[in-house]
DNA sequence: CACTTGACCTGTCCGC
DNA sequence: TGCGGACAGGTCAAGT
């Protein structure tokens, strides 16, 4: 998915365009992407106004005026974009679905409008075409006509539409560790976090959301290549020092790609369609085979953790000599 | 508890 | 060109 970093810049793009507006429908293809009942969307949702857009870790939760709250999450594949002013835009969503193991929802669906994308760059800058497509799984509509589309090609994304005061009771919230880019989170929290985990990989660790929240596959591997430590490395045997430079490399890494706009390698656009930079940057995701930035030595792919994993083999060695 | 593996889905790419 | 298998940015539930 989207991780941090994505998160964090689809955040900032929803909160230039949601906050007042108000919704006025809402259609999913789909109950696993939007499980809740019509009633709840009837009586918490229609009408409501969205007061803000907040991201916990990976999660992105918007505030509405009902003292309800819309949770996301977009796992893999998600996507959230927003397209303002529409006309006679086809709203028939996943009509060619037939396999769907899901009823049609009996939602609302909201007039029909023609599309016209919002923000967009470059059709190369953009991996989103005309919406809905048959990702599409949830259509928010409101009043002054622009809808925020939920695109999902796998599914294992979701939204809820939840009591505020029931959010941060989600048991993802419950067990998840802290913000790593907070200004109060220390050197000293983060070395304590793994202790936990000291007989698993580092890498393992650092996905490991209940340790520290919001890493994921690219930030992990570019922040170990940072801290020159070898992704396999069991945690337990790391120095202080070493997790010190760890802390250091996660939060550069992590601020970088927000600078960027995040990293874009299949599925990953902003909340206006357009992909992240960040991947240019990068040191050995995605670099298999290519030289290491910092010591020539060819960039390693192997698996760890069960993941796919970039790493140099030389740099943790040169740093231990 | 800590740790690992498979499942959830769809699409794409790679080798035969 | 077709087909099977591996793999893809993330969690979960199960197993040891």
């Amino acid at each position: 998915m989207p991780e941090l970093p994505e998160v964090e810049t689809v955040r900032i793009g929803l909160s230039q365009f949601l906050p007042g507006k108000r919704f006025k429908a809402v259609s999913s293809d789909n109950p696993k992407s939007f499980p809740n009942s019509n009633e709840d969307v009837r009586r918490f949702l229609y009408k409501a106004a969205v007061k803000e857009v907040k991201r916990r870790a990976k999660v992105l939760i918007i505030d509405l005026d009902s003292e309800y709250s819309l949770v996301i999450h977009m796992k893999m594949t998600g996507q959230l974009v927003f397209v303002k002013e529409a006309k006679n835009m086809k709203l028939q969503i996943n009509s060619n679905d037939q396999n769907s193991k899901f009823p049609p929802s009996t939602f609302h669906l909201p007039p029909s409008t023609d599309a016209v994308r919002f923000g967009a760059g470059h059709p190369s800058d953009s991996l989103v075409g005309e919406l809905p497509d048959r990702s599409t799984r949830v259509i928010f509509e409101f009043t002054d006509g622009s809808k925020l589309f939920f695109n999902d090609q796998r599914k294992f994304g979701w939204i809820r539409l939840l009591p505020t005061i029931e959010v941060s009771n989600i048991d993802f919230f419950k067990k998840v560790g802290p913000e790593p880019l907070a200004a109060d989170f220390s050197k000293q929290e983060f070395r304590g976090r793994f202790k936990r985990r000291a007989k698993t990989s580092i890498k393992a660790a650092l996905l490991d959301q209940t340790v520290i929240a919001g890493v994921g596959n690219i930030y992990a591997d570019e922040a170990l290549w940072g801290a020159k430590i070898n992704p396999a490395s069991r945690t337990g045997i790391l120095s202080t020092g070493k997790l010190d430079k760890l802390y250091e490399e996660l939060r550069t890494v992590l601020e970088l790609s927000i600078e960027k706009g995040g990293s874009t390698d299949r599925n990953y656009v902003d909340a206006e369609g357009k992909k992240g930079s960040y991947l240019k940057f990068a040191k050995v995701f995605r670099r298999e085979g290519l030289a290491c930035p910092r010591c020539a030595t060819t960039i390693l792919k192997n698996r760890v953790a069960g993941r796919g994993t970039h790493y140099c083999p030389k740099c943790p060695q040169l740093e231990q000599a």
